[in-house]
RNA sequence: GCUCGAGUGGCGGAAUUGGUAGACGCGCUGGAUUCAAAAUCCAGUUCUUGCGGGAGUGCGGGUUCGAUUCCCGCCUCGAGUACCA
């Protein structure tokens, strides 16, 4: 009997679902291993088979380095907040919950089916108030805390507090807006709400009136990484930069610890790149210019201090606080017409402008500071506020954007670095010497860099200076489906909801949008008012807030008492190997690293870094389907009677397509195709009752269709007609009897009809046999389309696989004989493999490993229990339903998962003779076996010996001879 | 534009330190079995050829006895990023 995988499968979800084969201890002697997945948002769509192929990655090694004595956390949640929800619930008035809650049943029936290793109990969802308590706690954390830059860590605001009173803020550096100094007398006079003002300036978590991205179709604000080309990520709509008061959070005060934290982390180096990216550190130095007739300082960052002597204009970004003082009366018009022009521009509008160079002159006139000649001032919106002061010394002969709008408004451009051509363009490489610039001429450009900075500190016009790229977090969403910001408002000034209070729950609203005063939803909860204040904070916190902690959470799922007890977060630590995609490089990552740094520098946790490892899985894309479709046919010469369309198989058509443009250069073979498809369309035409010769056959409009429908490339005629009736009476030119589509790899989605369901898999060939597949596509980290294709091979080898244990009638049939060298050395050689492959993350070469080792034993006739029972623990991390199923049928007590990998003995593997390749002039030309225990010069002389070699040196005595014991043999002629 | 990654049969891919290029699987071809089919098994399958060979890992060079692997210069595709001073 043949190996029944939907009743062996569905046997063991239970008795493992019974027996909690996979709950994980918080005790254990045994060394601990944290693999984690990132764990999915539940979409309305359901799983694909993209999303489970990182989980079936992590699922092998958490299995593996369970049978290797490891206590193994492998555990999966939902991060169960987001727009999608909330979006259904505007068109439907269904609480977002519902939806979610459905989505959730689904993605754990998907999940269940696929045999994975999770303990259950430990599940998360980040909307569930038990979770999101200990979310709001944490946000309570940062706006308790400050970031001390003399200690390089945030400590709590009470010892902020302390010091104002004790000696005021000018002995303080911190990371926070600019503050004006006060004294501890000047502290002790302010009232409660100026105090509470100035604090929020050094607050992690602060609120604040800033730039954000908004986004009007979506009526919230979005954080930088949310933000992409100007769209918002979820949707694709346009965002446009506005002033708000906002919850953010002081990210950026990180940014060198972030940045230095990543030599430090096993991340794939794309990975890290981007994150350095992201966080875009530069040194260079600020700088003042004075303004002419004026008491402003005007305050520029560069990277280039080395260039000041080419300052010939500057330019301010039109949200530049001081446009108004700076712009003359002459020029006030002009101005306010350029500023409005480009406030009014929406991210994307200004990003797509980036050729245009635009800009206006404010009438007003700098001071350089080192010749003291005047320069003049304008704006441009190529200045980008949100960067260094807003403001730049213009360099237009070694910086291409000063270069281009010195170009457009006829300004100076002034070379101050030897080489280049300032008639062409702007000479940007930091290489050469300085001429043109006093003190400076003479020295390298790396030289000038430092001797600038000298100068510019010891002249007190400004200091050196790092920046970073890197922006605060807008936190707050003007959004329903989210964590209540856990802060009210007494009298105007924010207080934190007391912790005794958490959750502050999600009040119910009558209808998921804005109020009439442009209140965001939750200002719609009736009776949501705080006890001692006013009323509660209206925004929810991001879709990343859950996520940025929740791998804590895991290590003590259900503890009322805190968002992880000490114990379980020193014993778990950090996550030993963490899989998902490179989507959250910028969003999802970063964040993460930086809560678990608060928390690490509050004491609350032992490590700094959450992640040790990360791998990132390739996407899987999907396989698109084509038919295709001819451009005219008979039906208008004679609508009555034919009303489908023509198909003409794809590999008939680029014959087709070659006649009809060009018929003189046809080979015969094509004349032959495309005379073929004429008589065939000639006969659908007689059959049709059609004009003879109406139908036009330049195929064109390649048509998707249903992968579900398509097998090995072959469209199912019937069901295609079934499924677009449209097409219920097309006909179809066929090449060898079967209608064959064309493929497209494109990203998997519902418009591509190329979406194939995990669940139709696992019903088809069996959970063991997707996951096996899934592996056997190729490389992990490698994106890859998905085909169905190769799927048998590996159904085949499941079968082969369950026959070794069976006779040909299908009866259990194992020996207990004593294996045989040559067994053994089969068996040992896939252990050795296995072994590295998966800790070299490698599952695709292992898959490989194991068909060969299957494939060799059924060769040898071997039904050893000793040798198959080893097989299957190996096999088990992979495929663990039929490894299970076997285990038991071998009369092996307890589960397959409580065994301990095979040892691999390499005793096994040693061989007395070695089988060398015998090249000249380094191309293999024959084999030759030899003992291994001859020197090099008798292998030297046997293989010279030999017919052959006779044959390839022709005569002629070699020139040389390389031989590499246990490795080649190499003649030179 | 910049940064990172990748290019190997009809297809997915293998070759872990410079040492037999194409493992394993799909597909295809032929055969066995069968009344027939499915399933299974066996053999073949990089291209080319005059059957001796010859060519071959994106392209052009180089180092080496020997290069998919190392070096130099290009090309193509993918991902990220985009006025960051």
């Amino acid at each position: 009997m043949d190996y029944n995988f939907n009743e062996v499968e569905s046997k063991w979800r239970k008795e493992w679902a019974n027996n909690k084969t996979y709950k994980t201890s918080n005790e254990s002697d045994k060394p601990k291993c944290y693999v984690l997945d990132m764990f999915p948002y539940p979409s309305g769509a359901g799983l694909h088979v993209g999303h489970p192929l990182g989980y079936i990655a992590s699922d092998i090694y958490a299995r593996f380095k369970k049978l290797n004595g490891f206590n193994v956390l492998h555990p999966m949640g939902y991060d169960a907040f987001g727009l999608p929800a909330e979006q259904y619930a505007i068109q439907t008035g269904q609480h977002p919950k519902v939806t979610t809650d459905a989505n959730l049943t689904r993605y754990r029936d998907q999940l269940d089916k696929i045999g994975f290793s999770f303990d259950w109990d430990r599940e998360i969802k980040t909307c569930e108030p038990e979770y999101y308590k200990w979310t709001q706690w944490i946000f309570g954390q940062l706006f308790k805390s400050w970031y001390n830059n003399q200690s390089q860590k945030a400590e709590s605001i009470e010892n902020l507090t302390l010091i104002f009173e004790n000696e005021g803020n000018a002995t303080v550096d911190a990371a926070c807006e600019e503050t004006p100094v006060f004294t501890a007398a000047e502290w002790s006079k302010k009232n409660e709400k100026e105090q509470s003002d100035i604090l929020l300036n050094y607050r992690l978590a602060y609120l604040s009136d800033s730039m954000v991205n908004w986004c009007p179709a979506l009526g919230t604000v979005l954080a930088n990484d949310e933000v992409i080309n100007g769209l918002s990520e979820r949707g694709g709509h346009p965002v446009e930069r506005k002033l708000m008061l906002q919850w953010s959070l002081r990210i950026s005060a990180y940014a060198e610890r972030l940045l230095q934290g990543l030599e430090n982390i096993d991340w794939t180096d794309s990975l890290k790149e981007m994150q350095r990216n992201w966080i875009g550190k530069s040194t260079g130095a600020s700088l003042t210019f004075k303004v002419n007739n004026s008491n402003l300082d005007l305050e520029v960052f560069t990277t280039r201090p080395d260039t000041v002597y080419g300052v010939s204009f500057m330019v301010i970004a039109p949200e530049h606080e001081y446009v108004g003082q700076l712009t003359s009366a002459d020029k006030k018009d002009d101005v306010e017409a350029y500023v409005t022009t480009s406030k009014n521009k929406t991210e994307r509008e200004r990003m797509a402008d980036v050729k245009n160079v635009t800009g206006v002159f404010t009438g007003s006139y700098a001071v350089h500071p080192f010749t003291g000649k005047e320069i003049p001032v304008w704006i441009g919106d190529y200045v980008l506020a949100g960067y260094g002061t807003g403001a730049v010394m213009a360099v237009a002969a070694h910086d291409s954007r000063d270069y281009a709008f010195a170009k457009k408004f006829d300004l100076p451009i002034l070379p101050v670095i030897e080489g280049g051509n300032i008639e062409e363009e702007a000479f940007e490489a930091k290489t050469g010497k300085m001429i043109n610039s006093d003190f400076l001429d003479g020295l390298k450009v790396k030289q000038a860099m430092k001797t600038a900075i000298w100068k510019i500190e010891t002249e007190g016009l400004g200091k050196g200076k790092t920046n970073y790229r890197l922006r605060d977090a807008v936190f707050g969403r003007q959004r329903y489906w989210g964590e209540p910001i856990p802060m009210y408002f007494d009298k105007g000034i924010p207080k934190l909801v007391e912790e005794s209070e958490y959750p502050l729950t999600l009040p119910e609203v009558d209808e998921y949008l804005p109020t009439e005063a442009g209140d965001p939803p939750l200002g719609r909860a009736k009776d949501w008012k705080p006890e001692n204040g006013d009323n509660y904070e209206l925004s929810t916190m991001p879709g990343w807030a859950g996520s940025s902690w929740y791998y804590l959470r895991y290590m003590d799922p259900n503890n009322d008492g805190t968002f992880a007890s000490r114990e379980a977060t020193d014993y778990w630590n950090q996550v030993d190997l963490y899989i998902g995609g490179t989507e959250h490089a910028t969003g999802h990552l970063l964040y993460s690293r930086f809560w678990c740094k608060v928390l690490f520098d509050l004491g609350h946790i032992g490590f700094e870094e959450p992640f040790k490892k990360l791998i990132n899985q390739g996407m899987i894309l999907g396989t698109s389907a084509l038919a295709y479709r001819v451009a005219g046919y008979g039906q208008e010469v004679n609508k009555d009677s034919f009303s489908g369309d023509i198909f003409i198989s794809k590999n008939l058509i680029p014959a087709v397509k070659k006649h009809f443009v060009d018929p003189q250069n046809c080979t015969s073979e094509e004349r032959a195709i495309y005379r073929n498809v004429q008589e065939q369309i000639e006969s659908i035409e007689k059959q049709e009752n059609l004009v003879p010769g109406s139908t036009s056959i330049n195929p064109v409009s390649p048509i998707h269709v249903d992968v579900s429908i398509v097998t090995n490339n072959e469209l199912n005629i019937e069901k295609f007609k079934a499924w677009r009736p449209e097409f219920s009476n097309a006909q179809f030119v066929l090449e060898n009897g079967k209608y064959i589509c064309g493929e497209e790899v494109e990203k998997m989605s519902k418009r591509w009809f190329n979406v194939v369901n995990p669940d139709d898999i696992v019903k088809e060939h069996g959970a063991d046999v997707l996951r096996l597949y899934e592996m056997f596509l190729g490389p992990l980290e490698q994106a890859k389309p998905w085909s169905t294709k190769g799927i048998d091979g590996v159904s085949r080898f499941i079968r082969k696989f369950w026959n070794l244990f069976h006779d040909a009638e299908g009866v259990f049939s194992v020996s207990g004989d004593q294996p045989s060298k040559e067994e053994l050395k089969v068996l040992h050689t896939l252990i050795k493999k296995a072994q590295e492959d998966i800790e070299n993350f490698s599952f695709n070469t292992s898959v490989s490993a194991f068909m060969v080792c299957v494939n060799e034993l059924q060769k040898l006739k071997c039904n050893k229990k000793a040798v198959l029972k080893e097989l299957a623990i190996t096999l088990s991390p992979y495929a663990p339903f039929i490894a299970e199923e076997l285990w038991s049928k071998l009369g092996e007590s307890g589960s397959i998962t409580a065994a301990t990998f095979p040892a691999f003995n390499p005793s096994y593997l040693v061989e007395s003779v070695h089988k060398y390749p015998v090249s000249f002039n380094g191309k293999m030309r024959f084999m030759l076996e030899l003992p291994l225990d001859l020197d090099k010069a008798e292998i030297e002389t046997q293989v010279l010996a030999h017919e052959n070699s006779q044959k390839w040196l022709n005569g002629n005595a070699p020139k040389k001879v390389i031989v590499v014991p246990k490795k080649i043999v190499n003649i030179v002629v």
